[in-house]
DNA sequence: TCTACGATCTTT
DNA sequence: AAGATCGTAGAT
């Protein structure tokens, strides 16, 4: 399986957003095929991290794309994010995945925790990929580590608003920035989208 | 230092 | 509907 070159993140967020569905995350033994995405377009998008200017925590979004910006969230969940363009403030955050290699670990990661639900949800594939916020501004071109692989495409995308954003100014709550596999059940709020 | 709160998930 | 749980950011 091929490593994504660093110049495919060189596009514009909503563009690799949409094309990160159906590639592969791969940490270890665990490899995960994305089906659910969401762009955050930069300072002017209120939504961003990047809304509030350069802070330690998000300065890798502020780079070059093709490395990550992994942040705690209420304390307990580590949020996966693709930076993408250079030096734009832009990523995407990466909501689920689909197993492909590791189910097993990964359901030990869950801690044996009962449910259908493996790892759809942010929160929820952090912990399967074991990742924390040393991850952040790890290079996903190069091999070793955290990497980004070519994967297998979607055969068709659903679209709608994102998810959790509710602080954020009214037109950039309604903007349709969230991206899934219209085939996958690894998706959330899935009646949401079309 | 101190305080408020979050791109969530689980249980009730 | 609310609690868990802690790093970050902005205020003091």
């Amino acid at each position: 399986m091929t490593l994504l070159p660093q110049d495919w993140y060189f596009r514009d967020v909503v563009e690799v957003a949409r094309d990160l569905i159906g590639r592969h995350v791969r940490r270890g033994r665990v490899t995960l095929r994305i089906t659910e995405v969401e762009a955050y377009r930069g300072p002017t998008d209120s939504a961003a991290h990047t809304s509030m200017g350069r802070t330690p925590r998000n300065e890798p979004m502020w780079g070059d794309g093709g490395h990550s910006y992994v942040y705690l969230c209420y304390g307990l969940h580590n949020m996966l994010n693709i930076v993408t363009g250079r030096g734009e403030g832009a990523a995407v955050l990466i909501r689920s995945a689909e197993p492909v290699v590791g189910e097993a670990l990964v359901r030990a990661r869950r801690g044996g925790k009962s449910g259908t639900v493996l790892l759809t949800g942010p929160g929820k594939l952090g912990q399967a990929l074991d990742l924390s916020t040393k991850w952040s501004g790890h290079p996903l071109f190069t091999p070793g580590g955290l990497e980004l692989l070519e994967g297998t495409p979607a055969r068709r995308l659903i679209i709608g608003p994102r998810i959790g954003i509710d602080y954020a100014r009214p037109k950039d709550i309604r903007a349709r920035l969230r991206f899934a596999d219209a085939d996958s059940d690894w998706v959330t709020h899935r009646s949401k989208l079309r």
